[in-house]
DNA sequence: CATTAAGTGTCTATTTGATAGACACTTTAG
DNA sequence: CTAAAGTGTCTATCAAATAGACACTTAATG
C-alpha cells in the first residue's frame, strides 16, 4: 500500500495549481483531447518529470481540476449565514452572491462550459453540483405555500439557475455580478416565497 | 562588483512570471499603490524570502513587468516578414495581426491600461512603444505620395492606433481580432498608401 | 500622541521540489 | 509501414524555495 500523503505542502499546491491553470488555457486553445502532457508542462514551464510526481496522467489532472473547483463552489455556498435563517426572496441578494461571486472569481475556469471539446464531466457535474447545493443547503417555500414535489421544484430552480449562469458566461459576463443577481431574484419572485438555510446537522426552525 | 547572472534558469523565469502575474491580479483588485510584497507572495504562493531573491522591491518587479511586456510587443512587431517588403494597405492584414495578436494573447496584462491606480509608466510607455515600432520598423507612404512630415505622420498614426486599442480593450475585446484589424485597415486606407518593413540593418528597397 | 500592528529588507542553514536524461513502450501521422 | 511524437517510470543531483530571526520603517488606531 503506497504512502498516500494527505497534507500537501504549499509548494505542491502551487505547482498543481499551475498545472491546472495550464490545462484550462490549453483546453480553450486546442480542445481537451488534443492536449498532451507535454503541452501542459510546456505551458506551465515545468519539467515533464514533475508532472508525474503530482499526477498519474492528464485524466487525473482533469478530474482534480473539476472536483476541486466544484468543491470550492459547494463550500462557497454555505458559509456566512445562520443555520435555519429564513430569507425572503426579496432578500435573496446576499446568499446568491456567494455562488455568483465564486463563479465570477473563477470565471477563467467556468468559461470552460462554453467549449465543445472541454473538461470531461463539466457539463453534467456543474449543474448537478448546483442542484446538490440547493438540496442540501436550502429549504424553499413556494408562493402561497402551494404544495409541490420539493425534489422536482429544487431541480427545476437549480437548472434554471444553471441556465442563467450559462448565458451569463457565454455573454462574457456582460452584466455585473449585482445586475445578474437582480435578474435571478426577479425571476425567483415569481414562484419562490422564501428560502431557508440548512445548518450543519440540524434543520433550522423558522424564525419570525 | 556583484556577479550579475545574465542567463536565467527556466525555474527562475517561471517564478518571476508568477510574481508578475500576481502583481497584475492585485493591481486590478486593489490598485498598484496598496499592493504590498506580502500580498504578492501571498497571491503567488511563494515565500517572502523568495521574492527578494528575484527582485529588490515592488518597484523593480513592476518595472520588469512593464519592460518585458513592451519588449515582447516590439519583438512581435518585426518577425515573419521580409525586410523591405512593400505592403499595400489592403494587405495590411497580416502585419498588423502580429501586434494585435500579441496584445490579445497578453490581454490580461494590457487590460491594466484601463485602471486608474495602475502599473507606473504604462500609460506613457505603451503608446510610446507603438510609436517606436512605427518609427523603426515601418516606412509609410501617404496616399498619392502627398508630402508630409513623416515623423509627425507616424506619431499621428501610432497614437491613432493606440486609441483604437484602448477602446478595444475597454470594450472587453468585443470584436474578434480579425474584425478589429479590419477596422484599422479601413481607417488606414483613408490616408496611407503603403507600408514597407525595415529589415535589420538595411532599409529594404521596393519590390514590384 | 503613543503604542501596536503591519510591512520592509537582509541573512543564514536546510530541505525538498524540480530537473536531466535514459529506458521501454504505445500512439499518431504521413 | 515507418518515423516522429507522446507516455509512463526511475534515478542521481541540484538549486530554488523555505523558515525564521533581526533591525528597521511606515501605517493605523485608541
Amino acid at each position: 500500500m503506497k504512502n498516500e500523503q494527505k497534507t500537501k505542502s504549499p509548494q505542491q499546491n502551487r505547482t498543481e495549481a499551475h498545472l491546472k491553470f495550464a490545462l484550462i488555457e490549453l483546453i480553450k486553445e486546442k480542445g481537451y483531447h488534443s492536449v498532451t502532457v507535454k503541452d501542459i508542462v510546456g505551458q506551465a514551464a515545468y519539467n515533464r518529470s514533475t508532472f508525474y510526481i503530482h499526477y498519474q496522467d492528464k485524466i487525473q489532472l482533469a478530474e482534480d481540476l473539476l472536483t476541486s473547483m466544484l468543491k470550492g463552489l459547494e463550500d462557497a455556498a454555505g458559509e456566512p449565514y445562520m443555520p435555519g435563517q429564513k430569507v425572503y426572496t426579496t432578500m435573496l441578494n446576499k446568499p446568491s452572491f456567494n455562488l455568483i461571486s465564486y463563479i465570477y472569481r473563477h470565471r477563467h475556469f467556468f468559461e470552460l462550459i462554453n467549449y465543445d471539446d472541454t473538461l470531461p464531466g463539466i457539463h453534467t457535474q456543474f449543474p448537478q453540483t448546483i442542484l446538490k447545493i440547493y438540496q442540501e443547503k436550502f429549504i424553499f417555500e413556494t408562493i402561497n405555500h402551494i404544495p409541490v414535489n420539493m425534489d422536482y421544484f429544487k431541480r427545476y430552480t437549480a437548472y434554471g439557475f444553471y441556465g442563467l449562469i450559462q448565458n451569463w458566461i457565454s455573454s462574457g459576463f456582460k452584466e455585473t455580478q449585482e445586475e445578474f443577481i437582480d435578474q435571478i431574484i426577479d425571476l425567483s419572485k415569481t414562484h419562490i416565497y422564501s428560502v431557508q438555510y440548512v445548518g450543519d446537522g440540524e434543520t433550522g426552525s423558522l424564525s419570525r
